[in-house]
DNA sequence: TTGCTAATTAGCAAAATTGCTAAATAAGAG
DNA sequence: CTCTTATTTAGCAATTTTGCTAATTAGCAA
């Protein structure tokens, strides 16, 4: 559901959250620690990230282990891209009516 | 500032303006036309999307006409690919690093 | 079991977003 | 000037998002 994607991206914070698992997978503690904001709060964040399928969760233990999805990512800039004319595929992708 | 693309794009009747506008400039209220929601709904989407940047405005005696920029839309994609790693140098090795 | 650390969920209030109707503005025609 | 069309702004209620504290769950170890 790109709607997801798009209305995760909207706040700067996940937005930061993106970059720093770009050097490679963090603990959600790690992460947290980077932010002002609460731990809840953060902690909701991620989950509204994952649920975007932005980022992928994964237990170690005691702790959790966040990671970008890539992919997910890619395909949303081609998306963007595809809003202007750029196709890069033949993925033309708009369908979406409303919600 | 970014953020404001961000959230201007997390609205899918936006997201549908921005698809409109790819085949080239609208009137706004041709735009309005393809849209359920009321005509003063869509009026301030357009001024969402033109306040991110997203579209241009010009009057045309009694319409307005906008247009999507392009340029904008290409960067947010652009940074979309820098939380991945791509780096969208215009100088070198932009092929090597999308692949 | 208890205790400790890591992380999430619950619940609330403040703030922002959304979408409507009604009113206002802008530009042109007569 | 008035009238008409095109579009935006004002103002309001419903919904969603945000961020907090407090409570809870999950795993591990003694």
């Amino acid at each position: 559901m790109q709607n997801n994607i798009f209305k995760a991206l909207a706040h700067p914070d996940r937005r930061k959250v993106l970059s720093l698992l770009r050097s490679g997978p963090k603990l959600a503690g790690d992460l947290a620690a980077e932010f002002d904001s609460s731990w809840p709060t953060m902690s909701r964040h991620l989950s509204v990230l994952k649920e975007a399928d932005l980022i992928s969760a994964e237990r170690q233990g005691n702790q959790i282990l966040y990671r970008i999805n890539t992919s997910v990512v890619e395909d949303t800039a081609g998306a963007l891209l595809a809003f202007i004319g750029v196709s890069q595929n033949d993925n033309d992708d708009y369908e979406e009516a409303a919600e």
